[in-house]
DNA sequence: GTCTATAGATTGATAGAC
DNA sequence: GTCTATCAATCTATAGAC
């Protein structure tokens, strides 16, 4: 089946490496081994497949932080889950989420890729609320006094290490980025 | 007179907007009124000029630091500058700064232009590790206690912080990401 | 320094046979 | 669904006249 999740696989890894203006049909053709006219038949344009690629994407990733709120009740535990999350996908330096590459090179996006890229920064926003709002609670996480502001902050400061992490082409950047935050975590 | 300086106008304003991938000799030929092939006399291969590019954005930014720590005393007002600069860099939602233009598409820059972006990203976190060793001191900024991982959480605070303002098209997410370190921020 | 003209490659996309 | 063949547009870059 899944020559559409194949082409989905592909292009992903190559947006997340190279930008949405850094691949074409041409390098796909190559990566899966069937031509451009055929992958034109799955995705009739670039377009298309962008949307797609950020639609799947979003579920994706509402779909592991769900599955991580369901397994961890400590805000802390939940927190530190999402930083590997974002660590595990710069893939050691060679990509970043898809939501950081796409963000850079916004004017390529089409409207509704667009409001795709919108909804994943909001439900990621509303998954980090909600984990310092436990935290303000369960008192799991150091100094937490304004939910939304420590949410907007965690968000900005995951996507800030990616980039320089990927510049770097090295994960450590991110760790380091990321170390004052973690400190903040209450261990057990 | 400087066609180089125009040029080089221009092109840092294309790919800030649209990244490297994203802006081209033609495009640089309807913003200046000249031809391509002009074009190509000042700079003669793409690769040249994304590295002109980035080491006069180097020089200029570490310029702009240096008088920022040359006329501030307190760690706090030059963070609060420092601040500032990003947020300008932004222009309203339409840019992020070369940086993270660049970093995204790392693919696609040469080694000469990869290490200057690395001197950069050197660059600022020395400046900003000695801001928060300078904070420190005066504890004009609040719970300082390692400046150097301050410096790289600021850093990618700051970047991260570009790029979803950029991805909103809306600089008020900057604020909102910021928000937090600016409130650590001592007044007078 | 700027121009016209052009090269050769690549881009996203389509038509139509199998 | 995949292929060959092809399109028009755009890309970076060069040659050579003025």
């Amino acid at each position: 089946m899944d020559r559409k999740q194949q082409i989905l696989d592909a292009a992903e890894r190559l947006v997340r490496a190279r930008g949405f203006d850094g691949f074409s049909y041409g390098d796909l053709e190559a990566e899966i081994g069937i031509r451009k006219a055929s992958i034109h038949h799955h995705f009739p344009s670039k377009a298309e497949l962008g949307l797609a690629l950020t639609a799947r994407y979003r579920g994706q990733v509402v779909g592991k932080l769900g599955a991580v709120a369901a397994r961890r009740t400590r805000a802390a535990d939940r927190l530190a889950e999402y930083l590997d999350l974002y660590r595990e996908a710069l893939a050691g330096g060679e990509q970043v989420c898809l939501c950081v590459a796409l963000s850079a090179g916004r004017d390529s996006l089409n409207p509704d890729t667009l409001a795709e890229l919108d909804a994943f920064n909001a439900a990621s926003l509303d998954w980090l609320t909600a984990t310092f709002k436990l935290a303000r609670s369960d008192g799991s996480i150091k100094g937490v006094e304004e939910p939304g502001l420590e949410a907007a902050a965690a968000l900005a400061l995951v996507e800030g290490a990616q980039l320089i992490a990927r510049a770097a082409g090295d994960v450590l950047k991110f760790d380091l980025a990321t170390a004052q935050l973690k400190a903040r975590i209450r261990l057990v």
